[in-house]
RNA sequence: ACAGGCAGUAGAGGCAAUCGCGGGAAAAUUUUUUCUCGAGGAAAGUCCGGACUCCACAGAGCGGCGUGCCGGGUAAUGCCCGGUGAGAGCAAUCUCGAAGACAGUGCCAUAGAAACGGAAACCGCCUCAAAAAAAUUUUGGGGUAAGGGUGGAAAGGUGCGGUAAGAGCGCACCGGCGGUCGGGUAAUCGGCCGGCCCGGCAAACCUCACGCGGAGCAAAGUCGAAUAGGAAAGGGUUGACGCUGCUCGCUGACCUUUCGGGUAGACUGCGAAGAUUUGUGCGGUAACGUACAAACGAGAUAAAUGAUUGCCACAUACAGAAUCCGGCUUAUCGACUGCCUGUCGAU
């Protein structure tokens, strides 16, 4: 449940713009996310994190960080879709915490979220 | 003990628990399980030098680029080691060197009388002549680079002699130049002799010596779909177009086979092979070489080391492999180790 495969990963450059030019995109000041619903990427993810960020340091800590946000989240997606998160300046001094808080709150403006709002409310209130 | 110099070492802080990631092996078998390995001293900048790959290539010259005290080390270097010279420091030690300016050309702003012609007389110094005259002053001619002034630099420096005043004019020492003898592989150092001696800039052109073919792993090689498209051979119904109004014929849609080019993509290149590291012996002042022994083992391709919790410690910097090595440079926290120098104290 927690697993994530390499097949699941978006490859390639014309994937990744097809998801930017056609997908609806989210975002807060940690993430941005964006959605494309197609069930022939059903399920697939890519992660991304830009030169403005910093060295290769920071932006390899803030794809892990989306990589371990989105693996814990998993479960509460639901739909035919496609997702590209896009690590933003804010999260380089986050912790994962704030990531999947951030995560589960564009996932449920952009409509995909699949867990009960009980759950999520529990989740929020946990922290 | 304090102050300083040089050389070097290790660190995703350690341990435990749960979840998770990349490679390899085995089992099972079609996606699971187990075991095991999994970033750095700079992985960085891409500044040099190689290995490797492809392209070009008779040989030589010209041109271009790079390097530039001397010798050695190395696969090679612009790197390293040792020495020479200059400078800094009480010292340990550190810093800097671009060969040649009698091969030639060029430049030296402003200031200054004059900026390279063995030059140059602005103030000054000395002297002669004339005029006025007590001292002395004015005008003109000549001598003079000691003093002043300008400048980054004024054509050897200091001292004594010398002179009308001065001057390498003469002498001594120093500096430079030339010759010679000696030490050294050499850079260069030391002695002696000579005549007294024509600045700087080569990161201006240039001269001399040495080195260099070009592009780079997105190199290069193998396999190669769909669809598009090329060539050849064979078959060829009906309809359309054109040569011509008609017939024949040609062109040709279509089908089959073969061939080569090769796109997307996949695999190789790519990591158990190495100019590797460590130790000991031998050679060498050293860099390093050599023999033997042992150790190490990343390999992704939207690109693997993370998250949470607990305890200890609390200082965690700079920072992430991408074909591989040897260097240099830059970034950087808090530590530790060894050797050396100076001062103070004790013995």
């Amino acid at each position: 449940m927690f697993e994530l495969k390499k097949s699941e990963i978006v490859r390639g450059k014309k994937d990744f713009q097809k998801v930017y030019s056609l997908g609806k995109s989210y975002a807060d000041k940690n993430i941005v996310l964006y959605v494309l619903n197609d069930e022939k990427y059903n399920g697939k993810v890519g992660f991304a994190a830009g030169k403005k960020l910093g060295c290769a340091v920071v932006r390899n800590r803030v794809k892990r960080l989306l990589r371990e946000a989105y693996r814990l989240c998993k479960n509460k997606i639901s739909g035919d879709c496609a997702l590209i998160l896009v690590g933003r300046k804010n999260l380089t001094e986050s912790k994962s915490d704030d990531a999947i808080k951030s995560l589960l709150n564009l996932l449920r403006r952009a409509g995909i979220s699949n867990g009960e709002k009980n759950h999520d409310e529990n989740f929020y209130r946990a922290d």
